[in-house]
DNA sequence: CGATAGTATCAACAGGGTGTCGAGACGACG
DNA sequence: CGTCGTCTCGACACCCTGTTGATACTATCG
């Protein structure tokens, strides 16, 4: 067995791991057992449970950003559908991988890393939506009203919230089925006023 | 000393450390320390640290719910005023309270106690602005549109996310002079249309 | 075909955290 | 002056982390 399948069982065994239980309540040495190592061996591969999660997460955004493609970008073609597209898009991806996702919730609270990382791929995004609410302001399709970047934020940090709440089942959330539409819904409010 | 002294020592010794650190880099000696207490005599007052943290929130929410009134069931008097009033009142108590709150943020993504505690608080806000969005939809002041309480349930999910971002400084974030604001409008235009 | 260098492995250690138990100190009150 | 709650903590058992140092295995080259 070479390196790489003894990483990739780790990967597995974590996978498996954050699936059954909260990330908290996973030692390294359950992720090593699980991947047929011992825990200094597992040292060997990854730093700590953040860079095994970070390394599956990173797997999981770049398929939502693939998925997603250039919905926001062409926004002004049909908004409703747009956006619809684009919130589905990673919806889906979360929604296919939520042990990871929620295991990468929980550990932003207490890894400074963790929350760095996820605060980069949020900056991207929050980018990107207000340079499509800045050209739908200016082409007309928007009423002015507070800055783009804090429109975006905002929107951006509603998006993820709701998504976490649904997907993690702690009420008061929104049915899964509904997430979409009703983000959709919002957003075009927020934006374009009716 | 008595009892309730050494109750008030634990809590204010806990207030202390989380002003200065993250609560998973404070350990119950330390809090017991600076009780000038033993570690198993903590125990004797609290089952854990997050006991100490639920005190200390619930006498913090009691101040929020005092001070917020009844602006949202006098929505119809002035929706921009009585929404900015509520949204103000809540802000300012939780930014005057800034470590408190944040390790509240931390505690939820690892026990399940704080989690279901603060899922049981939102929920009342869910059911007052669902209720008050009907009422307004009822009026005909705002048009109908997807259902009030996932309206609501989405809409004091992003207050959530977007004051926590504000005060615990986590790129992206609206700046905190701008939090109330913003909300403000995008509840607005969510409910109201334009 | 042996020397050597990089890759991989783990027993054992050091250090820190949690929660509990049982023995005792202390004050109030019948 | 006993005795009963209240209060206190040393000591223990246990779990987890991250590192060290000894050891294997493998591939490549002179």
């Amino acid at each position: 067995m070479s390196g790489d399948d003894r990483e990739r069982a780790v990967l597995a065994s974590f996978e498996r791991l954050v699936s059954e239980r909260a990330l908290h309540e996973i030692s390294i040495d359950d992720i090593a057992r699980g991947a047929g190592i011992s825990r200094p061996t597992f040292y060997f591969y990854f730093a700590s449970k953040e860079a095994v999660l970070l390394s599956l997460f990173e797997r999981m955004l770049g398929e939502a950003n693939a998925r997603r493609g250039d919905a926001l970008e062409r926004i002004a073609e049909d908004p409703p559908a747009r956006l619809r597209e684009g919130f589905a898009a990673f919806f889906d991806v979360f929604r296919a991988h939520r042990p990871v996702t929620l295991a990468g919730a929980e550990a932003r609270a207490t890894s400074a890393e963790v929350e760095a990382v996820w605060g980069a791929v949020m900056e991207t995004w929050v980018g990107e939506a207000a340079t499509a609410i800045e050209a739908e302001r200016a082409r007309g399709a928007a009423p002015p009203g507070v800055p783009a970047r804090d429109l975006a934020i905002s929107l951006l940090l509603m998006n993820e919230r709701v998504q976490h709440a649904a997907l993690a089942g702690h009420a008061p959330a929104v049915a899964e089925d509904d997430v979409v539409g009703v983000l959709t819904t919002i957003w075009l409010r927020a934006i374009y006023g009716t």
